[in-house]
RNA sequence: GAGCCGUUAGCUCAGCUGGUAGAGCACCGGACUUUUAAUCCGGGUGUCGUGGGUUCGAUCCCCGCACGGCUCACCA
């Protein structure tokens, strides 16, 4: 047994002093009538001239003591809601003995308290509840962390997010940004009447990306299930089934690492829209950024430091432009994969010898080009090894009609025209099952019940996946995927 | 997965060449009717992440482990 903390012993204590010698539990109170919040009073009354009272207006607040200034008969509080915090004056002659003495007795920091009374200025010129009722709702029985000091601990932030959330209103805004972000998602493709969906989270087979699954069971069934990696493959049925223009917001699990960009769940969009293509695709893009940027403060979007442009149309290029622009090889022009080993051996690159010269392209991009695509850029024309799901490009069968966007050397967003022949469909995921079968555990899954969909007819498709967190991040200027996502994976302590 | 750094009171941190720990805030008791980092008086509440080792003696030195952060690799 470890020692009971002293500080925790002595609230608790002190709570059952409150029981026993005021009758008063407050962990029974079940509702408080609150009609003024306190960002409202502050705008409200700030016409208040220093030593104001308005005492024609009642208020009725509530919420968390943040700091306690007790002065004998007089006392002085931080009260913290949602929406703001505003000082509280307690006056011994305007509550009477036994209420201003039952406050200064059991109220402490960290307590909820309900309060009433009347908007009032101080001499020293601050907004502040001339209090004439409290009424104690819940108490704290763990301290706040340190009122200036702050909580600096990221693991004990990650972990404890609420004690994080209590004294960091800046990380609350992160929160409520994220929100609006997505509110402003939903709102831009419902505009264009797209149907908000849901999809399994739980199933068979975990396909639609190159990624490894969580793994789980299913007792009743008996069966092996996995946690979806993407929702593709569920959504395009829907378009198959009759729904023109369908999305979904939600939940992916990829069982990889984790660091500043990566979290083991994360949140992906995907919009599927009929009669679609790569090109709508991308003006969708701009159209969902630019209305998540003005939802959340507007274009002037700052990225730790770096001023993104995205008001301008974002640059577009191709990989094939890009890579021979940083790399100066033409893989146009590289006819054999034998020739690109070659070129990738001289460039000092691990090469095992199956590489195709499409994947030594791929990977060129990945190590030379990707962190120099800092404002937005859509990177077009993937090559179609490496993109099982997208139409390919009539004009050259190797590539496909798709984009990746990048924000800040990182991908933000990845569309194509859909692939919908059903032959070519088959021929792609058997190319992956090789993939598979030759050790690489990322390689997609063959879905034959998708297939099957697809030979039913998938009218021409544009589709849309963007990473909501990577969104958030770069909306609200946070370094860490974890600053965006309220309760991140973390490791159990011991 | 690799490298580097960190882990001391509820919070933020200090702790010298090895001699069993300290500050501010918080907390507890008291004073105080306009404070706002309130002030004044009194009180230290800690298995110094964990397990070993070296030593007469370890928060400190050495090794392992755990958790976290950063960088790199892979992935969105």
């Amino acid at each position: 047994m470890q020692p009971e903390e002293e500080i925790f012993k002595q609230r608790k204590e002190k709570l059952l002093r409150l029981r026993e010698e005021e009758g008063y539990d407050p962990y029974r109170i079940e509702k408080w009538e609150r009609t003024d919040m306190l960002d409202r009073i502050r705008k409200e009354f700030d016409h208040l001239a220093p030593d104001e009272t308005d005492a024609s207006v009642h208020l009725r607040s509530a919420g968390r003591v943040m700091t306690l200034r007790k002065h004998g008969k007089a006392m002085f509080a931080n009260l913290q809601d949602e929406t703001d915090t505003l000082q509280l004056y307690f006056q011994f002659d305007k509550m009477g003995e036994a209420e201003y003495g039952f406050v200064k007795k059991w109220v402490d920091t960290g307590d909820w308290i309900g309060v009433e009374g009347h908007p009032f200025r101080t001499q020293r010129g601050e907004l502040t509840i001339l209090v004439t009722k409290c009424t104690l709702l819940s108490k704290a029985l763990r301290t706040m962390p340190d009122k200036w000091g702050g909580l600096t601990d990221t693991e004990v932030r990650y972990r404890q997010r609420y004690l994080d959330l209590i004294v960091h209103p800046d990380v609350r805004n992160v929160f409520r940004k994220r929100s609006a972000i997505i509110s402003s998602v939903r709102k831009t493709l419902e505009d264009a009447g797209t149907l908000e969906v849901e999809t399994p989270i739980l199933s068979v087979l975990a396909g639609g990306a190159n990624a490894r699954p969580f793994k789980t069971f299913h007792n009743a069934l008996g069966l092996d299930m996995y946690l979806r990696i993407a929702t593709e493959l569920h959504l395009k049925r829907l378009v198959v089934g009759m729904f023109g223009r369908v999305y979904e917001i939600g939940r992916n699990f990829r069982n990889e690492g984790i660091d500043t960009m990566h979290n083991p769940e994360f949140t992906a969009m995907e919009v599927y829209w009929a009669y679609a293509d790569v090109e709508d695709m991308m003006r969708l893009t701009e159209d969902i950024i630019r209305n998540a940027a003005d939802a959340v403060g507007g274009r002037h979007v700052t990225y730790q430091g770096v001023e993104l442009d995205i008001e301008s149309p974002f640059r577009r290029a191709t990989m094939l432009d890009l890579v021979r622009e940083k790399t100066g090889i033409d893989f146009a022009a590289v006819s054999t994969d034998d020739e690109a080993r070659a070129i990738a051996r001289a460039r000092g690159m691990e090469i095992k010898g199956t590489e195709s010269r499409f994947a030594i392209m791929n990977a060129m991009f990945e190590a030379h080009v990707e962190d120099t695509l800092i404002q937005p850029t859509f990177v077009l024309g993937h090559p179609t090894e490496i993109s099982p799901l997208a139409k390919r490009n009539p004009d050259n069968q190797d590539y496909t009609r798709r984009f990746e966007l990048f924000i800040c050397g990182r991908e933000v967003a990845n569309a194509f025209s859909e692939l919908n022949d059903p032959l070519d469909q088959r021929v792609r995921f058997e190319d992956q099952l090789k993939k598979k079968e030759s050790g690489d555990e990322e390689a997609h899954v063959f879905d034959e019940d998708f297939i099957n969909a697809i030979e039913t007819g998938l009218p021409p498709t544009g589709g849309l996946g963007v990473g909501i967190d990577r969104l958030v991040m770069f909306l609200t200027d946070s370094r860490s995927i974890r600053d965006v996502i309220l309760f991140p994976t973390m490791r159990p302590k011991e």
